[in-house]
RNA sequence: GCUCCCUUCGUCUAUCGGUUAGGACGCGAGAUUUUCAUUCUUGAAAGAGGGGUUCGACUCCCCUAGGGAGCGCCA
């Protein structure tokens, strides 16, 4: 393992911040985003901002926010000082907007939505470039209309080029041409997008701006804003996309785009942490890493630059590492957090591919539904589970955990705790209980009962002399006791399913087939 | 259409001009095993295509092809 050099104590403090729109919730790219500036800043003892880009009224509510701020906290990503809101320092662009005007660098445009749309059709139509020239750039504004409210528009220059220097794009120049006077404040007197975060990074003191390279040409554009302003341009690193497993972008077909949906199939933040940033960075062959180690190596200059698929199966195996590492207790707690989240009814309508395996949760759901109907929701069982004791849940967990990849399958692992007796038996375990299973139950109870100590081990040894005795194989008398305990022809070893439901319970399940 | 970016096993990636092109996931085979897993061993699997530059190119340059992003009084 390599280790790379430390990074150096800057001379001024790094300051980064996240800026995520209120969309409802926190898209896993965003997540991403927001994963590499707080590594980048917390490795550094620089400081993490947040804001809300919610200048946009109508997409924006107290629930989409709240969306955005539990996702980033249940992934542990901590910010610092209080969530910016955007559309609280409008008034603060305006001043702004007037400050370029007054510096020259803007000037006002009388041109209606639809005289603009018109020439942007007539550009697409000729196959011009489809920007728009604003004859006010040039214009006297005595010549303007009176009952027109205009636009501000940015005086951006007309030749040369705007260069962008990035530290995960390299030096990307766009033509000036090519780059029109955008509008940054509307007609209603309302800033727009550009200005917006222009002047709030500014006043933030945001040193470093990583970003999706979505936003790439808007940096060129803000760069020409920065400089009209007479301001310092900060330094940039703008991060390649996440696709599909196809190529596309990232859709609910895919499964899942928020990190809520992460949550409720059972991912552990450190796993998808530890999966989503090496979508695009490395540290040599290193795959398992420790948020330590992370915060020390991560850097911007090692990211890379094209765009990478997300791969579930390998979030899975990561999952699966980090489940097993992780201690009993804080299983149980996090199972337990994680259950309130979970609407059965719900998932078992999510729409998948039915060649793909179904989802965690949603395979969880359609256990519950055969296992033990009665359970609605995520409350339901996590209330059940207390009932029967988180103790029993705690005792099965190192059988469980070595066979589950997700929070999800750990409890689908441990359904045969809540299930009623008798068992609900699945297809598989029905056909398993014939005749010849049914007496093996039968003279296994009869055993059992008088077995002197109840523990896996001992029950172990019992049974195998149990089978030794009468000439069968092992897999014969426990694939009858399996289903009978569990209703299913997969689960925990037997011995300790055993162990963890107690003598009563096993026998009352075990008698229940017996015959 | 215009601007910009990308292209190493199926997927995520390593390689800072000289390697039998490495690792991880997934997949195949085997061992362990009461089921399923875990664990261990092992196998197959890649430089988009074409030109240059160079003693030597996955690595540098050009072209082609394919893919992506942006082109709003959205953010």
């Amino acid at each position: 393992m390599t280790v790379a050099s430390t990074p150096r104590a800057p001379s001024t403090p790094i300051v980064v911040r996240f800026a995520p729109s209120p969309t409802g919730y926190l898209h896993i790219g965003g997540a991403r985003t927001a994963l590499f500036n707080w590594l980048y800043a917390r490795g550094r003892g620089g400081q993490f901002l947040l804001r809300i880009e919610d200048t946009d009224r109508e997409r924006n509510n107290d629930a989409a926010v709240s969306a955005i701020l539990d996702g980033l906290r249940w992934l542990e990503l901590d910010w610092d000082g209080e969530a910016v809101s955007q559309f609280a320092r409008a008034d603060r662009h305006r001043e702004a907007a007037q400050d370029l005007l007054a510096r020259g660098a803007a000037y006002h445009c009388y041109c209606s939505s639809a005289e603009i749309e018109a020439a942007r059709e007539a550009a697409k139509a000729a196959g011009r470039p489809q920007i728009f020239l604003s004859p006010w750039r040039d214009r006297d504004p005595s010549e303007a209309p009176a009952d027109i409210k205009p636009t501000v528009r940015l005086k951006a220059p007309r030749d040369g080029e705007t260069k962008v220097v990035d530290h995960v794009q390299g030096d990307v120049t766009f033509p000036n041409k090519d780059l029109d006077d955008l509008i940054i404040l509307r007609s209603d007197g309302n800033p727009t997008y550009n200005l917006a975060v222009v002047v709030d990074d500014h006043d933030m003191g945001v040193t470093h701006i990583i970003r999706g390279v979505d936003h790439l040409t808007n940096t060129a554009r803000q760069t020409q804003i920065y400089q009209g302003l007479g301001w310092a341009v900060p330094e940039f690193a703008h991060v390649p996309l996440i696709h599909g497993a196809d190529g596309a972008k990232l859709s609910k077909r895919h499964g899942a785009q928020g990190v809520e949906d992460y949550r409720s199939m059972g991912y552990l933040p450190i796993a998808l942490r530890n999966y989503l940033v090496r979508l695009g960075w490395s540290h040599g062959d290193d795959e398992i890493m420790s948020t330590e180690q992370l915060l020390q190596w991560f850097d911007i200059d090692a990211i890379n630059k094209s765009a990478s698929r997300f791969d579930f199966k390998k979030l899975d195996d990561l999952n699966g590492h980090y489940i097993r590492a992780c201690g009993d207790t804080e299983l149980v707690a996090r199972i337990m957090d994680m259950l309130p989240h979970l609407n059965f009814a719900e998932l078992r309508a999510i729409e998948h591919d039915p060649k793909a395996p179904p989802r965690a949760d949603v395979a969880l759901a359609n256990d519950i539904a055969t296992l033990s109907p009665s359970i609605a929701d995520g409350a339901t069982l996590k209330a059940r589970l207390e009932t029967i004791g988180t103790d029993k849940l705690m005792a099965a967990m190192p059988a469980l955990k070595e066979r589950s990849k997700t929070l999800a399958e750990l409890v689908t692992g441990a359904l045969f705790l809540v299930a009623e007796t008798p068992v609900h038996l699945d297809d598989k375990s029905t056909k398993l209980l014939d005749a010849q299973a049914r007496a093996t139950l039968a003279a296994l109870a009869a055993r059992f009962e008088h077995i002197a100590e109840w523990s896996a081990p001992a029950l172990e040894a019992d049974v195998r002399l149990f089978a030794e005795e009468t000439g069968a194989k092992l897999g014969k008398v426990a694939q009858p006791l399996r289903a009978a305990l569990t209703g299913r022809t997969v689960s925990p070893p037997v011995f300790t399913v055993l162990d963890v439901l107690g003598r009563d319970e096993a026998l009352a399940r075990i008698r229940a087939f017996a015959s």
